[in-house]
DNA sequence: CGGAACATTGACGATAATCAAAGCGAGTGG
DNA sequence: CCACTCGCTTTGATTATCGTCAATGTTCCG
């Protein structure tokens, strides 16, 4: 399966052949869009139900001081605007990290989806829920993580939701942010980063060279985060997509 | 309207008078539950569908160096695991801030009614996208607001959606939480806590004393917090239950 | 080759954490 | 009615994590 939008949605709750196919048929005809490239709800690239099928994007915020939180990562699969009614989430803006591919899904044809197949409504409403389980990570993530835990408790979250849709070769993978995204995923400044990633090397946890991570030690690397992949798996009941992912205490 | 379950939804969207009138039979029979009680998902405390009609509680995880983190405040109308299968939760455990008054509804109850009453579907979809801004705002607040700002805002918070349910006389409201509570929301320390509330006193912005808020200065506040309410305002349509909030950019 | 975006380094400063003790206030029991 | 306790709040002194400012390197790309 090549399509990330499926893959989520099939991890969420179990789909027959037809409903994937009804889901293929609406993914047809993506947009590419390049990297840094801001995405207004007002604009024409964002209109009905947005999905990334392929790249990284972020919503964010910017407070008066100029200052710019993201809030969500957008990976691959991910919807942009999940929780939308078209006027609430005015304050939040999207930003491509990465080359993106994206397809605009009419909202009256993703409703009447939903009508046909009660199994993809259940598939959204608990990919919103895992929406709403990642939000509330973060908070923990950002309330009461230093610096350094912060780091590798997302670069965890990333690995595992990249490795729930194929998006790894095995602990390495794809990672567009730079050190000022991380600084504003995070919470943190960008100098600040640049010393705790490079702690993170030293520690021959990681490897990031040209947005490509390495991870060298899983394990240890879940340690310092006390990550526990748990909120993120797959509710799906077949699955064992999570690959050995631990009960490592929050 | 005496229940705060039914405003809120309404808020969420247009309700018929049957509509409300089957909501009205799902909350028959909640029970009172004391403040600080742990409430645990596997005991019989929380099964289905659990909404708060009265009081105060909170959602939180425990890291293993055995901080705290509050990830949601739940206030009357609020429903607990909004977002549950079962077992996704289990890393968050919720308790009473206050005395309650809680009510189990029967998933298979909700779900008839959503079934039957399609308007009911949509403002539980609504409620939930309202609980995702929110924990938007959160990690904004704790990633990019000093301690000051997070406090102004969480308050600002607090008294809007407070006073979307009647919670409110005026400028005051009860705020049940101790200063370790707001530590742990706010991702600060309790002796931190402390010498910023005195701050927004010593400031005339607020009065807080037997877990009685009174905001002296509003629009000050709201300016100190770069709070707009807009998030969360009603999307019914219909309403103008914001008494005033404005657009402080945020 | 030249420039722009991104990463790195160092020195210094500020916000918030930590540690520890004392004060207060409401409810309890003698 | 008063001492007593327990939870909560307040205060002070000290420390540390992280932010700020500013300069220098590096990588990528046309």
């Amino acid at each position: 399966m090549h399509n990330a939008f499926l893959q989520r949605l099939s991890h969420a709750a179990p789909l027959a052949q037809n409903e994937i196919g009804v889901l293929e048929e609406l993914c047809r005809n993506p947009r590419d869009i390049p990297a840094k490239k801001y995405l207004s709800r007002d604009g024409d690239e964002i209109v009905t139900f947005p999905v990334i099928l392929s790249g990284w994007a972020a919503r964010y915020q910017i407070l008066r001081n100029g200052a710019r939180q993201i809030t969500r990562l957008l990976l691959p699969g991910d919807a942009f605007y999940f929780d939308s009614s078209p006027d609430a989430v005015a304050i939040e803006e999207v930003i491509t990290l990465s080359p993106c591919q994206i397809v605009n899904i009419p909202h009256a044809d993703m409703t009447r989806a939903i009508e046909r197949h009660p199994a993809i409504g259940e598939a959204m409403r608990n990919y919103g829920c895992m929406e709403n389980a990642i939000l509330s990570s973060w908070v923990v993530n950002v309330g009461r993580r230093d610096a350094l835990e912060r780091m590798a408790h997302l670069i965890c979250e990333a690995h595992y939701r990249l490795s729930l849709i194929d998006g790894t070769q095995g602990e390495q993978f794809f990672f567009p942010l730079t050190q000022d995204d991380l600084a504003d995923v995070l919470g943190l400044t960008p100098v600040h980063i640049n010393r705790k990633l490079q702690q993170l090397r030293h520690e021959r946890l990681i490897t990031l060279r040209s947005k490509q991570m390495t991870i060298l030690n899983l394990r240890e690397l879940q340690q310092v985060a006390g990550f526990d992949g748990a909120y993120l798996a797959p509710r799906n009941g077949d699955k064992d997509a999570s690959g050995g992912f631990g009960a490592i205490a929050a």
